[in-house]
DNA sequence: ATAAACTTTCAATATATTTTGAAAGTTCAA
DNA sequence: TTGAACTTTCAAAATATATTGAAAGTTTAT
């Protein structure tokens, strides 16, 4: 009835979290070896190399250099080089809201924006604005346009609360 | 230097929207053919059949069926009975927040609320809490925990708006 | 009960995405 | 300049995901 929970040893946590991390960013679009390898270095205190990161995971070597620039592209990991090391190292933002507002500007940019773009020009189409079909799709159009340019708005404004001291104080209450 | 943008016709305009939001849709762990199913319903003024949009997306029957029951799981897509008729329509929410806000709840409840679960129970990890690793790893877990809860408070928060004299008050400089 | 109209299922197939690993490229100390 | 240490690339292979379509299932009118 009542199960017992095992408690985990830090190395079981860590695999666990690992592997729901990455099955978590296959819904969302992101690849499971990109999203495990960024895991991976959220919870290492120290910056990993690429050996590191292909053996602990176990995947190749190419898999974890391409991954690894994606996951630099869009700044959530950085290149480290320790003094007196030939070695490149690797290092993620272990702050969940810097990693949270650097996803949001770059998603923001990468589909949002673009989409919003798309969405004016087809809201102004050609034909009798009467039209019952007509009239449906660019009132369709319009609400999504109108509410993707309030979420940009509004996420832009989540960004951007860390710069400021007004948003900076509202930003407390969900921080 | 200045493209001149070429006014689309209803025709073309729903096109290029049904397959931008299937291409959209892709980015967010969403399969092409459900979303472009959903954006042809959301452009649709009347409900359609299975045929329909067999025979406009250019899909089978087998696809469109298994694509419409998962947007109707979803809750984004509505079986009709048309009074006399013998086959099943469907039709799509096209109020744009009331998309959004059926599909926070879903992913909240499919996604969100487990990662919640485990997070806790990662948290609580065997061993000594002044060891470097375990340390990192307990601060790691906890910020991401704490963040999602809030995520999910606030997400809880929109959601309610609706029904809420004092919320839908600030929903209306949302929405 | 029958059969036409319609819906659902699912094994096989097709498509898309991810992964590998070896070769090519780069950097740097000596 | 050489070559050892390290990184990057990318065509081929593996894997995962989406799609098809025909057969099975269901519903309803007669």
């Amino acid at each position: 009835m009542c199960d017992k929970i095992k408690q985990l040893t830090l190395i079981e946590a860590k695999q666990q979290f690992i592997s729901s991390w990455g099955a978590f960013g296959t819904h969302w679009g992101i690849n499971r070896t990109m999203a495990q390898i960024h895991a991976l270095l959220m919870v290492s205190p120290d910056p990993l190399t690429q050996d590191d990161v292909m053996e602990q995971l176990d995947v190749s070597r190419g898999n974890v250099n391409m991954n690894m620039r994606d996951l630099i592209s869009w700044g959530l990991v950085d290149r480290v080089i320790l003094s007196g090391e030939r070695k490149e190292y690797f290092t993620a933002e272990k702050d969940i809201w810097k990693v949270a507002t650097q996803i949001i500007k770059e998603r923001k940019k990468r589909e949002l924006d673009p989409m919003l773009k798309l969405l004016a020009q087809l809201e102004d189409i050609e034909g009798d604005k009467k039209d019952k079909e007509v009239k449906q799709f660019v009132e369709t159009i319009s609400g999504i346009r109108k509410f993707g340019h309030n979420a940009d708005q509004m996420l832009d404004m989540l960004v951007k609360a860390d710069e400021s001291w007004f948003l900076g104080g509202l930003l407390k209450i969900f921080k």
